[in-house]
This record gives structure tokens, sequence and C-alpha cells, in this order.
DNA sequence: CGAGCGCTTGACCGGCGTCAACACCCGTGG
DNA sequence: CCACGGGTGTTGACGCCGGTCAAGCGCTCG
């Protein structure tokens, strides 16, 4: 009950120096001199499943690494009907679009166990005096987000339920193994999609029995891919003429 | 016929110093020397209404910098069918998420006369180092395009034909005089929301009969705004009980 | 004056939202 | 051990919003 039980602090500076994740994407060029000097302001968070990183509105202090697990961008239209803008897996910089703005315009939860870096502003103007101008990690990041904004309103957010659960499936993809795809819970798609939970399950089980995926798990969350070409090349069922 | 005519390039480097758009928004520190250095590596140009400024698969060499008029950024998705991501305007940098890569991965098209600025990727580099950390001119500039990319999930691609073509209204007031809107042609009205264009000229015309908006020309592209309250908390038909 | 384009409006119908019922999983308490 | 209740996923019936097709209008340009 108590929320900040859900937040772990630790400052062990020198995981820095071993954090792959970290060191790849935001600080390639530093050696391990520079790397430890910037871990002073990094510290270590973790978060449980369905808590909030930060709120619409919190104070922006830095951005936040993620390290593991998945989160989601939530922002509430004038309406009160809230949406899933994006969502963020390991490797990606969550918080960049609030950089440089005293306060969040969104809000990001955890959709699993969640762990963090939270960069303070002083290591990302560290970064950008470091490293030369468009090969800045940082603008590399936000150009990352750019696009794949882009690519959410293209593939997620056009034509039919059918085609947005197809590309939500493809995009959903482990990459570790293509072969596999792991879901959402069917509110939180359909959030992301602008449809309401049953009309993803019932797309769902249309692709079930199309044979295009297959169920692994009794909570519908885990499906291998049978069909990739059913999957990509899904008429449009608004526009098709048989 | 032939395209290239509708470009014209000068190269009127003292250009820089008095254009206040540029220096404003891209170059606020720089006193006129190192303008004028700058302003070698960057090229004026302008565009005929309805001709790309670039086109997907082209060779990314710049950002352009949007002086006048307006530009559509379009995506074709896998299905062919296009959609447009962003409109920009005025002040607004363009092909920001195609920095850092080698080609774009969307097209822009001029949707009045336009005026813009190429700028090169020298320059870029050049604004980085003399520029600190996340004051960054162009890392604003992106950050910018981020949070409108979410805003025009959010406010134009969710709920109701209704809500979408009150809150695309809304959103393209002129901000020089918010009570009047200038609205696209109904096919790009339509490829912003996800709808067709029958729908979209049958929201505007019920918009019309309610006394939201009034017509002010003949080509139902310019509008005054009566009753803001009724643009702005429209019921979603789908969901009022009324 | 006719051709072409964009905007509007009507008729029809199909996809998706809505409401409802039910199955299943899981944690709690008996 | 089972009973119970809440949360999530699935499936069906039905109604309505929006896509589709079509016709007609006004404006622009040759």
């Amino acid at each position: 009950m108590v929320q900040s039980e859900a937040v772990l602090v630790s400052h062990d500076t020198s995981k820095c120096i071993v954090c792959d994740v970290r060191s790849r994407s935001l600080f390639p060029n530093c050696d391990e001199l520079e790397l430890e000097k910037l871990a002073v302001h990094v510290e270590d968070l973790n978060f449980r499943t369905d808590v909030p990183l930060y709120t619409e509105g919190d104070a922006v202090n830095g951005v936040l690494k993620l390290r593991r697990g998945m989160v989601k961008i939530v922002r509430t239209a004038v309406c009160g009907r809230t949406r899933i803008v994006r969502v963020l897996g390991p490797g990606d910089v969550i918080g960049l679009e609030a950089i440089d703005l005293a306060s969040y315009g969104s809000t990001a939860i955890a959709l699993t166990e969640v762990s963090v870096c939270r960069i303070s502003l002083k290591v990302i103007q560290q970064l950008a005096k470091s490293s030369s101008g468009v090969r800045m990690p940082i603008l590399h990041q936000m150009q990352r987000a750019l696009r794949e904004a882009d690519d959410w309103l293209v593939d997620l957010n056009f034509g039919s339920a059918r085609q947005r659960v197809c590309n939500l499936v493809l995009k959903m993809r482990r990459f570790t193994n293509p072969d596999f795809t792991v879901l959402l819970s069917r509110n939180d798609m359909g959030s992301m999609l602008d449809l309401k939970h049953e009309t993803v399950s019932r797309e769902i089980s249309h692709l079930v029995h199309e044979g295009a995926i297959e169920r692994l798990n009794k909570t519908g969350r885990l499906y291998r891919i049978l069909d990739l070409r059913l999957l990509k090349c899904y008429k449009d069922p608004r526009q098709s003429t048989s």
C-alpha cells in the first residue's frame, strides 16, 4: 500500500562501468575515468508493476534510462479518456519529450518490474560537451523517439481494427526471437490502438482461428507467429471486395 | 511541368543576419561574425504549392528551417495508403526525424508557397559546440516536435469523427487571431484524422448548422469560430447517453 | 461554354461500440 | 480442502457511426 516501498534506490556508482546498456547507448566515447565522474549523478531506481515512474505535472530533473522491463507513456485527452502514446523497452530513454521543460506532460507507468537509471541534467550537459554535434547520443535517442512516434501513428492508428491488431502483433515481436510475440492486456492494447478491448479480443481470436498465430499460455499474452504473410498483408475488410 | 523550376536558390549570405526567424530560434547566441561564417552553409529555397521538398528515400544533407508557408509530412503505410503525420508552419524545423540518418523515411510536400533555409550538417555541428547541453537549440526543436507528435496522436486520432474534427478546427486556429481557423482540403484533413473526406465534410457542415463555426469563403477553407465551448466540450456521440 | 476538380449531401450497409453473459485465474478466508 | 469474489479474456446480439457509392453543385481554367 505504501507506494514508496515500490522504489528501491541504490548508489553503487561502480555499476555504470560494467553496465553495457548505458555505456553502449549514452556514453559510447567515455573512458572509465569519465564514467566514474558521471556516475555520481546517476541513481538506480526500481519500480513494481503498475507503479508510476512519474506523473503528469511532476517536476523534471533528468531523464530515465530503461535497463529492464517495459514502460507505457500515458496521456489524458481533454475529454478525460486516457491514451497510451508510447511503449518503451530496455535501452530506451524515458522522458525526452520533457527535457528542457519544467514539468512532465505525460505519465509513465511500469508495465512489468522495471529497473531504470535516473540521469541528471548535469550529466546530459556533460555528454553534450564531450561529443560532437549530430553524433551526440541524446540527439540520436530523440531522433529515434521521433521516428518511433511516426511509426506508431502510421502503423497502429490507421485503417481497420484487424490491420491495427496485426501491426501491433508484429511490433511486439521479441527481437531476440521473432517467432514469438508478447502482448499486453486487452485494455492496454485497446488504449494503444483506439479500440475497445472486446474488439481487440475478437481480432486476436480471428487471427488464431485463421492460423496466423498460436496461443502459448492461458492468460493470452504469449503467442507464436505461424504465418507472417497473413499478418503483414492483411486486407482491410473495409475496402476488400472479396 | 519542369519541377526544378519550382525551386529557386539564392546565396545571399547576408540574409542570415537580418532574418530574425532563424536567429531567434536556431542561433540565439551567435554574434554577427559567427552568423556570417555559418551563412556560407545556408541556402535559401522556394517551393510552389504541391511540390515535394524531399521524398522518402532521398539523401539527407541537412535540415530545413521553414520561414514562410506550410508543409505536410507524409508517410505511406505498408498497405500503400498514405497518411499525414505532421503539418509544419513558420518557425518549425523540417527533417529532424532523419537527422543522423542517411535517407528520409517520409515525404515533405508544400501546402502553400514555401520558403525555407537548408542548413547543412556542418552548421548543426557548429551549433552543438557553441551551445551548452540542454540549451542546444536543435535539441529544443526536437523536444518540441516530439511533444507535438504526442499531441497529434491524443487530440486528432482519438474518439469519434466529431471530436477529431473539432480538435483539428481548434488546432488550426490562427494564433495571431484565434477567432479564425484556416483548414486544408477535405482530403488532407481526412488523411490527418484517418477519416474519409465525405465524413469530414459532414462534420464540418454539422458544426456550421450548430452555430459553432461560420464559413467565411466559398472554398470552405476559412471559418470564424462562434462558440468555443461547443468545439471544446463536444460529447462523443458514441458514448453520450442524451 | 465545357471539362475538371473539390465540396456537399443522400442512401445504404458493414464494422465496431455497447451491453451482457460466461469462463477462467488467482488470492483470501472459511 | 473448497467457497467466494474480483479481475481479465472471450463470445454473442444488437444498434449506430462512418465508409462506400453516387449524384449534384460551384469554382477555375482553358
